[in-house]
DNA sequence: CAATGGATGATACTCAGTTTCATGACGGAG
DNA sequence: CTCCGTCATGAAACTGAGTATCATCCATTG
């Protein structure tokens, strides 16, 4: 099962010494006058074995992300109805925390994420991957009614565009504490999807509005 | 400036051509299984005329999306802060009736677009280019400080999944009317979203919620 | 020592996309 | 009518990503 001692660390060796190589030379020259074989051949690999680890060009900037979203599905799969909404801001503060985990290698990612278009698009995708998947289990918790479905697409947007912006901030270092700033934005998106409660406690809140009786009335039956 | 009637009508005929041929090809043997190659000897072009006309083969599929943005930025442009949700709204249906106006088309784009992973995801692009671009402008309406960029970004994410659903409803043919459908859900997003007024009508809401009060103090504070 | 299996490397191939150059049709100017 | 500039098209060569195949090497196992 696990190879030897010898094989396992060339195995590993490789792999960081492609993504080393790959960060290096994408910096130096940019991303796209960097070809595989160049990569390769400073990672002292050959070109098969940059294919065989990391499938194309594009994934050895994002080689975890696979990794992130089965943990995120886990833990979308571990919860029930009751706990929807936990669920979901735990699911968001894997990802988050899993970047902030890698500090300089995240931001590194980001300078280049910034400025290759190629790579901002995959980026893009792994965030529409996350969105479907929070959508995914969200619907499931609802009750298949058309409104059900709405707020479950709404809810999902929001999450992941609440994680996009603190995990912007943070790789922009305008963040201080990552852990207070997701907590603000989960619980705004809470507040702004919190659902129907049976049997909840309730409370009377007053808010200013700017909308008129019907569209307020309308906004409350969409609660 | 227009060139003769014979070229003129060559030219747009060209594009058509490849564009049938592409469809053509596409439903009867799959996106990958079919090269540019094919595509234009089908249409009766030349690879190099293919490339010049549409720049990629993905471009084929959706090859008036630059125009739908610039469109959709036209709007925007014209409205000031006041008209700012009204702006969003009106961009929103800018979109989606292109499509709509698409009839056929628009669904049979979909049934590729639903099957090959890599049109899944130039679609996935496209859209974050609008909310990207959504983002920008109800950014720009707003004061700089960081709730009003949070909010920002959740309003585009909120009005483009919005978008999305309206749409994926009307290409599945689940959709009655989409032009009430996206009325309704663009008052959903506004009421979400209404901005504080600063002199605006009072009234008191009373919803059930089942967060506590120090959450329901947060969200307040967060409104 | 021999056999097996998994990881690696070399090579050739397909195809998307770019670049360059030739050609040919058209319209205007003499 | 002819010459000329322009623009659309086509042809061909090239780069580079990604795939498939096969040979090789090395460590374990019997």
């Amino acid at each position: 099962m696990t190879q030897s001692r010898e094989e396992d660390r060339r195995g590993r060796s490789a792999a960081a010494a492609i993504v080393d190589a790959a960060f290096r030379l994408f910096h130096e020259f940019g991303y796209d006058e960097t070809s595989v074989d160049d990569i390769a051949a400073a990672a002292g690999v050959s070109r098969s074995s940059f294919f065989r680890l990391f499938g194309s060009k594009e994934m050895v900037i994002f080689p975890e992300h696979d990794a992130i979203l089965a943990a995120v599905e886990e833990r979308l799969a571990a919860s029930t109805q009751k706990s929807a909404i936990l669920a979901v801001s735990d699911a968001v503060r894997v990802v988050l925390f899993h970047y902030i985990a890698e500090g300089p290698h995240a931001r590194r990612r980001y300078q280049l994420t910034s400025t290759v278009p190629a790579l901002r698009e995959r980026e893009l995708i792994s965030g529409a991957r996350y969105q479907q998947l929070f959508r995914q289990y969200i619907s499931a918790w609802g009750d298949g009614s058309e409104e059900s479905e709405r707020r479950a697409e709404l809810m999902a947007a929001a999450v992941v565009a609440s994680h996009n912006h603190v995990l912007r901030r943070w790789l922009r270092e305008e963040c201080e504490d990552p852990h207070l700033e997701i907590d603000e934005a989960m619980a705004q998106v809470n507040a702004l999807f919190a659902p129907d409660p049976v049997a909840a406690p309730r409370a009377i809140v007053v808010v200013r509005t700017d909308q008129d009786l019907d569209a307020v009335a309308e906004q409350l039956r969409s609660l």
